[in-house]
RNA sequence: GUGAGCGUAGCUCAAUAGGUAGAGCCCCGGAUUGUGAUUCCGGUUGUCGUGGGUUCGAUUCCCAUCGCUCACCCCA
């Protein structure tokens, strides 16, 4: 006996009563993000490893641990992408995006890690990912949380969510700190726990990000990134508050606030829920303008996030209504409404707004009948020799308290255009 | 990688202080040989996650293993 091969763990398949949810958020994303003038880009899943290892950071959880890479047949080391930007970045070098040119991209489609799965994290999930290269902010800034509050609005779940914002300097002023909160924690080292004794050595500011709570009082006084910032900086984060005032979009400034990967620099920021689980972060991004340099092309200002589709899904599922497409079932008895009843069926799919099920498999008007009803079909469009005699066809409905109709066939062809 | 909880019908779940299992939903047929959704009647549902141990006998007790879920870690 052969064991039934199952999905890989973490890997989930989306079946018909979900993805139909899938669609119309997908949908509702797209078409907000391109009222603001940004284009779709598609990009491989696969890329070469190096490409995430240099990117995203060395000493990070995905680089160390989660990625999936293996060998091709030709001996590269390939690896299933963990996030977009790095591909995105590759693109736009390669194909000259950036150069001397405001771009402003989005991209959507699934991302790969390897860690535990739990509510709202899988190995497969899906990322909807929004970029804006060659601004320097802070306008930009604030155009993206604009952008992704115009989501949550559109969606119904803006009372959900909260934005919260931190800067982290550039460059010199992140190293400038760090080196004081390490020496910080350093001295304190006996009060930290396992994971932030690690953490010190790894990623300093993620201490600033810990759930222990033995360790709050430590964390809140520690060393500020507000004061090692440049004047710069400075006024980068002060030019954002300034317009997210002005346009009335709330957020909290959370200096504890602090991203999981290197790249980021100057705003960062995150949507966060209480109403998820664990897995409470559903968007998140920050200016990354470093990267492009890096990557070998022209020093370039970038910024950008990333939301996860399942957390939103989460989220959206009981208030999110799904748009209905009027759908009639035909109902075909005996041979001849078979063979006039399949054309039939094509004449009013292609003249009308409308969705037609043809009965498959035969059965007596009873049996069609009741399939009629367990479709979504709205009505059902009955078609026997009687009728073909007739030249008419009986229009029954099945959601609604109105009489059956005799319609003319040659007429039904065009019946539902107004609808 | 760590910890906890859970695996019985397609789905949601019962049951037996050890004697090879039921209910609802779903599906199919009939009452109604050309009128669905309501109602009534009937029918199919299972290697009780897998392997081993104890036992005359294990779905039940023990061990192992796999899977799922949630949480830690980490991240969207």
């Amino acid at each position: 006996m052969v064991k039934n091969i199952q999905a890989i763990r973490g890997m989930n398949d989306i079946l018909p009563d979900t993805s139909r949810y899938w669609v119309e958020i997908e949908r509702v994303l797209r078409q907000i993000t391109l009222q603001y003038g940004y284009q779709e880009i598609r990009l491989p899943l696969l890329e070469f490893t190096q490409l995430f290892a240099r990117t995203i950071g060395e000493a990070t959880d995905i680089v160390e641990k989660e990625m999936y890479t293996f060998l091709d047949r030709n001996g590269d080391s390939l690896t299933l992408r963990p996030e977009g930007t790095a591909g995105c970045i590759r693109a736009g070098i390669e194909h000259g995006l950036f150069y001397n040119k405001v771009q402003r991209l989005f991209y959507c489609g699934p991302m790969f890690r390897h860690e535990r799965p739990q509510k709202g994290r899988y190995r497969q999930f899906h990322q909807f990912g929004v970029e804006a290269y060659g601004l320097a902010g802070p306008d930009i800034d604030a155009e993206m949380m604009l952008l992704a509050m115009r989501f949550w609005q559109e969606l119904k779940i803006d009372h959900k969510v909260e934005l919260q914002i931190n800067t982290l300097g550039d460059a010199d002023s992140r190293a400038k700190y760090r080196e004081h909160l390490v020496k910080y924690f350093n001295d304190n080292q006996d009060m930290l726990d396992e994971d932030c004794k690690r953490r010190l050595l790894s990623n300093p500011l993620r201490i600033l990000d810990s759930k222990n709570p033995a360790l709050q009082d430590l964390i809140k006084s520690a060393p500020k990134i507000f004061d090692y910032l440049d004047s710069k900086a400075h006024a980068h984060f002060d030019g954002l508050c300034k317009i997210l005032d002005q346009v009335k979009l709330p957020y909290v400034i959370n200096p504890r606030l602090v991203r999981g990967l290197d790249y980021y620099c100057l705003t960062v920021f995150e949507w966060v829920t209480t109403d998820i689980g664990a897995q409470n972060t559903v968007c998140a991004g920050g200016h990354y303008d470093g990267l492009v340099a890096q990557m070998g092309g022209k020093a370039t200002p970038a910024i950008g996030f990333a939301l996860g589709l399942e957390r939103l899904l989460l989220l959206v599922a009981e208030n999110l209504t799904l748009p209905v497409l009027d759908t009639i079932y035909l109902v075909l008895l005996g041979d001849r409404a078979v063979t006039v009843g399949m054309g039939l069926a094509e004449k009013i799919r292609k003249n009308n707004n409308v969705g037609v099920i043809v009965n498959c498999g035969g059965g007596d008007l009873s049996a069609q009948l009741k399939r009629a009803n367990k479709s979504e079909a709205n009505m059902a469009a009955i078609l026997g020799d009687a009728e073909l005699d007739s030249e008419e066809i009986l229009l029954k409905y099945l959601r609604e308290d109105k009489p059956q109709q005799r319609i003319k066939i040659e007429n039904i062809e065009n019946f539902f255009i107004t609808k």
